[in-house]
DNA sequence: GTGTATGAAATCGTATACGATCCAGTGTGA
DNA sequence: TCACACTGGATCGTATACGATTTCATACAC
């Protein structure tokens, strides 16, 4: 069945909103979304609300919605957020990723190590996005799932506005990648593989923290 | 400002809901909650997809919202997450909890202690719930402190219907509060308190799973 | 020049209305 | 008896309409 309007409007802005068609502090006009979209304002609302429930836009009263503003606390909070969800999801994604998945990942990484000598952004952040994805796919735990995806898109919102790349990361960054691989081959305990994965987050979080002079996280 | 028409629908669905008035699978027709309220179906249908979004309501296209259901497995995931963003949210809330909070929190868990004499359920879930918010209220990170929140309010949802007590845990839940208290006076550092109180919801989570043949959690 | 009142335009919030869809109960034929 | 088409009622989905609120530009007083 043709999805419903209100299921269309939400599918619309959220791509755009985390594809940065729409960047931090746009104004979401509801009559001008539902001109577009050819339907009424109706459904446009409940597709903004489900965004602002997201986090992804916010709303305020008789007065409209825009999407989140992309200020550095609410970045790094993010960020700090996902660390610890993500961490714990692939954890617990980890033994249920096979044989073929894992082969899928470490030709990722290997394509990001490629991508180092002639170094592009973009390429490099959604290469970086698949890995991530292919390790926390498998987790069991729907809610923490949901999560992820939910941090993510947060994250994706900001990043496409102003957060630049820390130089050198990239190349921690795939050395992490191996080591991760590494400790999910061994089928290390989860513990441990959470920390890692927690940690490679937490790494590029720390980063941002001391270059804003603000104390590193303590987790 | 009086609160839009939608805001209230919003809060009296959430309170009915996690009150337990309204128990899962109990259905929301959009007619008569906006009858009740005095007000259209336009409001009563945003508050309830907010309430979707978090996870209290499902909503099927044309045919409705029902509150929640409440099978094992979905609270069993929902204790899982809540342990890990809880366990988070009470070691980064740690540093910021003055000598009063701790005092407070002390004198609730010996009400809880005291209660165990002449045990009341309900009375000990609510110092249970008080306890907690003052040992994770302080987290300076608004996104983990919203997730909490939405944790348990979904395991509000589901515990006013079918969980019981496990036999000895309000005993040793006290202890273990103790022992919370004690890292966070003593300024542990912020792995130590949040492996504590991750475990602290882990062991009831354990002992439901084994409850239900089911392997104890990773994490 | 600064600050405040004013009015119009833009936009939101919600009521109402009606077509679309689902569901349950009934009747028919095999 | 069972499977299936049919129908009426309940409920949802969304368009339209209009009052309420905010915002911003302009004019005026000091």
């Amino acid at each position: 069945m043709a999805p419903s309007k209100s299921e269309s409007a939400y599918r619309l802005l959220h791509e755009r909103i985390t594809e940065g068609t729409f960047s931090p502090g746009y104004r979401l006009v509801l009559g001008t979304i539902a001109a577009e979209l050819g339907c009424s304002v109706v459904p446009v609302r409940e597709a903004i609300r489900r965004l602002e429930a997201e986090g992804l836009v916010t709303f305020e009263r008789n007065v409209g919605a825009t999407v989140a503003a992309a200020d550095t606390t609410l970045y790094l909070h993010t960020m700090q957020t996902l660390a610890i969800i993500e961490g714990a999801a692939t954890a617990l994604s980890a033994p249920f990723i096979d044989e073929n998945q894992l082969a899928a990942a470490r030709a990722i990484n290997q394509a990001m190590s490629d991508l180092l000598v002639d170094f592009n952004a973009p390429r490099f952040t959604q290469l970086n996005n698949e890995f991530h994805q292919v390790l926390y796919r498998n987790c069991p735990n729907p809610h923490i799932l949901e999560l992820v995806h939910r941090g993510w898109d947060r994250l994706a919102v900001m990043r496409s506005s102003s957060f630049t790349h820390i130089p050198g990361r990239a190349r921690e960054s795939v050395k992490e990648h191996a080591g991760l691989l590494d400790l999910i081959e061994a089928k290390a305990p989860a513990a441990q593989i959470e920390q890692a994965a927690r940690a490679h987050r937490t790494t590029t979080l720390n980063a941002y923290l001391a270059a804003a002079s603000l104390p590193a996280s303590p987790l």
